[in-house]
DNA sequence: TGTACATCAGTGAACGCGCGTTCACTGATGTAC
DNA sequence: TGTACATCAGTGAACGCGCGTTCACTGATGTAC
């Protein structure tokens, strides 16, 4: 199995490596998910002897995480630039209800599109694990998770969602659309054609809408 | 790891290697999940040589297979269980809306019970892989998926479902309630008491019944 | 500016582990005569 | 009803594999004088 040339160095130190076997994790997990996240393979394709991680993390777990981190900053990038499209100047109602599409469409189009770096954020890292690290954010500073909640208050502030609806809404619209997710990636939905997707998209964005 | 006593046998034969490795896998796979679901474990729950298992399943994937189909099997029961307790007499309106509600709260209360089972039941076997197995049927003969179906084509019947929406809505309903599933089997939502997993639950079937 | 030295990133070799799987076998069972 | 024999379920021993991780090391770097 090998994933990338081993890149012989000419110099005894490697410069960067830290960032070198995250950045081999990284492209690890996008090819194959998080199971492919193995410690030795990052260091092949570092070109470095396996045990030199180790100056750089504590164990596999901890590349593991670092993995995760930047797959969850992912996502979060992948909305931030569906919330970027939004075209300005719609009535606050209808930007209000095309920012959180857009959130969903991001989180959606991101799943179909870095299957392996989804499944890697959300992946449980261990059957039972801590997994008390904060989410990573992206440019905005927000997480995937976070994004979605202020997406639903400017619904409450345009006055498209009641209030008393507004609190645990985020886990509603979560769901749905990670369940959809899912089904895209690893589920029965998953030889579907990309028209397809985008629609089934639309109406399960539909569905949340109208039934928040 | 000893996850069960060796059983030791009197007798040269075992009797139902068979059912016994698929049974110990069917444990595996409740207490830790589809990972968990190790040919030699199995063989050693058994009480039994580790290469005997090959008399009866062809490799390692073929026993987390016949597992895979048990636990969809389980999923379908609960489902069925939740149904048969939709009470007897309501207004067919009423009725179908009840039962298409109990399929979704089997389903959710089966992940959380037997998370494990579960996380089988549904897991990708592999990167890359067929899949192409029937999912397996509960006791009506029906899978978690056809169960589904069968409560909204009731709706329709029972004219609270337009019938031009009904094309499809098994993938939106599936979603939203897997999407759940999986945030609080492995997700953020793990740690939530009881009471508060049924109200989100029983949310997010409102959202699906109003958005669908 | 030049030199001595501490630091510490990467090396080399080796562990023990548990896994799936293969091979040639042995001995209990049940069927044919 | 009794015996010979084919079948085939389970045994025993062994493989090669890749993994995470530990140990004592070496040699490039950069800092203090």
């Amino acid at each position: 199995m090998r994933t990338r040339d081993p890149t012989p160095r000419s110099t005894y130190r490697h410069g960067d490596l830290r960032r070198t076997l995250l950045e081999a994790g990284i492209a690890l997990a996008r090819e194959r998910g998080p199971d492919a996240v193995v410690l030795r393979e990052a260091t092949r394709m570092a070109g470095v002897v396996p045990n030199a991680a180790y100056r750089h993390f504590a164990s596999r777990l901890e590349l593991m995480q670092a993995v995760r981190a930047a797959a969850l900053s992912a996502v979060a990038a992948a909305i931030e630039a569906e919330l970027a499209a939004v075209p300005p100047g719609l009535p606050p109602a209808e930007e209000a209800r095309a920012r959180v599409r857009a959130v969903g469409s991001g989180y959606l189009r991101f799943a179909v599109q870095e299957r392996g770096l989804f499944r890697t954020a959300f992946a449980a890292l261990d059957p039972v694990e801590g997994d008390s690290d904060p989410a990573k954010a992206g440019e905005s500073g927000l997480n995937p998770f976070e994004l979605l909640g202020a997406a639903l208050d400017g619904m409450v502030a345009a006055g498209v969602l009641p209030a008393e609806r507004r609190p645990g809404a985020e886990y509603l619209a979560w769901s749905a659309v990670h369940g959809l997710a899912m089904l895209l990636i690893d589920g029965p939905l998953r030889p579907l054609p990309p028209a397809q997707i985008q629609e089934i998209g639309q109406r399960l964005l539909n569905m949340v809408e109208r039934g928040l």
